[in-house]
DNA sequence: CCGATTGTCGGGAACGTTTGCAATAACAGA
DNA sequence: TCTGTTATTGCAAACGTTCCCGACAATCGG
């Protein structure tokens, strides 16, 4: 197939013999097809890319020449290196990854795992991973795995075979004992989205919950709110937990102490909406609210309104993450800024540093800061503004 | 390094010999420091994974009868497949999906390349597309483009050198002529998000845009709405262009035509707000606005908000999309769903035929129904409810 | 002028699979 | 018994890189 072989003489040092060299059928699809052979080929142009035989033998040295030429340059004569560069290009040569990978032991791609990127919370890390991702000369491939244990693992063996030079990864809380010691063994470089429960072996990033619990807690506090609640997801879930903690305590150890109302659900819409109805329903004179995240607070926005309530005219309301909506729907919503896009940008980057550590892995820990972002679902509630209907909870 | 070559009969057909072989140093990582050696290991675990050699010797066959049994199974007999399995399971032998790309050129692994996955229109196509990849054993790289054509190309030659399998692409209008020939000439399956403008050699995957508008344009002409505006996108933008058109032609095609005022300005929240302004501006006595999508309907509600107008008492409202944050926020909001999970999923699905078939590429297209979703954001304009506010239009 | 060092390059063995081809055994029909 | 067919398996060549190692020339220190 690969014709004319052995015609070149390969003259050490000869600049002539590699500049001025005879050309053989350059290695491009259309030329491929000599008189007589036609019907070996076929009609139909098999795609045979150009290999880096190709361009050594083009360029009249040897392979490992011209793969130490393109690479990194060094151990190899500078105006060699040049024409080989030129050879390259002129035929267009594109070096096969997957080849290299294999070799390398490195497939130069990097996983983001976590449970629905259609949370646009995970869109957004997704966007912050990508960028540092390509700025690290990697890819990045997409899995979500429903917070499924199973699909999880699943999803892990799979990039294994594909030699995945790290993972980023959600959860690991859903899976056992066995399973977290099956991805330690497996000797992939790991980073987390949040803190580990209870091993330190995996790298995390995570932002600084407790702390946003206690700035919502203060800017309540400012406002002059006394009787405050807090919606939140089920216990066990560690960032959630991080958020109430804070709040909670910020709140117990003001210099006027205020016992919050403290209401465990799901954190979603449904459960946003739900928990406040419950909470209209059962308790009196809340005036502050403070949800887990955004998405729960949207859900408070719509219960409230069903019930006639305002925002913030009858009830103030602040969130957590800072989806793009937030800012968006209305009213506008008070939040703590979650550095989501940096949370995935600062993950890959420990992630390309173990990835290319070859010795013992020393896990990192990174806790990013958070910020409050004041907009207009917030107010003080001694405040009483013009119209303020004057609808009792129930 | 590794131990003891050439101790294995290989006897032909010889059962006890393949079961009940005498088994070498099994190949985990642990068991290989006999004494004596421990200098030379080290102490990190040198992470070796095992290989399908060490699955042959393990069971006394050679690497092509392991490859032909876990594979698909035929030429191979029954008995050494299953033994074969047995031994592969027992020493959790995983294949290196490197190595076999690299000799079958298949790298199982597509791309979508879609302009920023912090859209949630793309995210929830990226969804559908992951899974119908995964149900197709393939996995998805995802790349952001951000609609520039450079870094666009940049990607898709990256990805020819992973010998990717195919790519789902966002759009290609932003290319030229010659980046589009390039596109073809690389031979690797592409499927677009939206109908290819000039040429048909790419496969296509596009709601039905056209019919869309034309479900909007009627279900504003049922609730008895004369005076409708449409704001939209720039005139370039193929799908916005084909329902403006779908929209249009509907409301001037009705018993009883309806000339609308159409806007074009961007496409986004700002873009929406600021159409809006302009509109209510400029134009008296408008009691229905349909949207390009719905994230420029949020910005409709907003700057109608900020104008004292309220929706849907004084302006009825609808969008298009469907986006997830359409059912969440206050009024929430009727639209046009787009099937963008079934987009995802369907271009996939193309996307593995193109690669299955190595023959000459049959483009295909698909265009997906949509459908209105009622909600809450209209109102006949005759109707006017309790406490209809008579502010005019500034 | 000679040995040692350095720079440059080619040869060739990996990396872990798949797969075409040949070899052997089993088995059938005659 | 001989021959042809089939089933099963081994052998070895790919696939396209990287990289160790040795060969050779040039340079340099003495």
């Amino acid at each position: 197939m690969m014709p004319l072989p052995g015609l070149f003489l390969g003259a050490h040092g000869d600049q002539a013999g590699r500049l001025g060299i005879v050309s053989s059928s350059p290695p491009q699809c259309k030329t491929l097809t000599p008189a007589g052979q036609e019907q070996i080929i076929g009609n139909d142009c098999t795609f045979m890319p150009i290999t880096i035989k190709d361009v050594a033998r083009e360029s009249g040295v040897n392979t490992s020449t011209v793969s130490r030429a393109l690479n990194n340059g060094y151990g190899v004569n500078d105006e060699t290196r040049k024409h080989v560069i030129a050879v390259a290009a002129r035929l267009n040569y594109r070096p096969n990854r997957v080849a290299r990978g294999l070799v390398t032991g490195r497939s130069h791609s990097l996983a983001l795992l976590v449970s629905d990127i259609r949370n646009p919370f995970f869109a957004e890390v997704a966007r912050g991973a990508e960028d540092a991702a390509r700025s690290g000369n990697c890819d990045l491939v997409l899995c979500n795995s429903d917070l499924n244990a199973d699909k999880q693992m699943q999803y892990v063996q799979s990039l294994l075979e594909k030699r995945i030079d790290g993972i980023l990864m959600n959860s690991v809380s859903m899976l056992n004992e066995e399973q977290q010691a099956q991805l330690v063994a497996s000797g992939v470089p790991i980073v987390l989205l949040n803190r580990s429960p209870s091993n330190h072996t995996f790298s995390t990033v995570c932002a600084d919950n407790e702390s946003g619990g206690a700035l919502a807690a203060k800017y309540l506090l400012n406002l002059g709110h006394r009787k405050i609640a807090h919606l939140t997801g089920p216990r066990q879930h560690g960032n959630l937990t991080d958020r109430a903690r804070g709040f909670v305590r910020a709140l117990q150890t003001a210099v006027d102490p205020v016992q919050p109302t403290v209401l465990h659900g799901k954190f979603n819409f449904a459960g946003g909406a739900e928990l406040t109805r419950k909470l209209l329903d059962e308790h009196q004179g809340i005036t502050a609210v403070f949800a887990a995240n955004d998405v729960m607070a949207f859900g408070v926005v719509r219960a409230a309104l069903d019930r006639g309530l305002r925002i913030p005219e009858d009830l103030s309301l602040i969130g957590f993450d800072n989806i793009e909506f937030s800012g968006i729907v209305h009213p506008p919503l008070t939040t703590i800024h979650q550095p989501k896009y940096e949370m995935g940008y600062a993950a890959v980057e420990i992630l390309l540093r173990l990835a290319r550590e070859k010795a013992k892995q020393t896990p990192e820990h990174r806790l990013l800061g958070v910020e409050l972002i004041e907009r207009e679902s917030c107010r003080s509630p001694l405040a009483k503004p013009r119209g303020s209907s004057k609808r009792s909870l129930v």
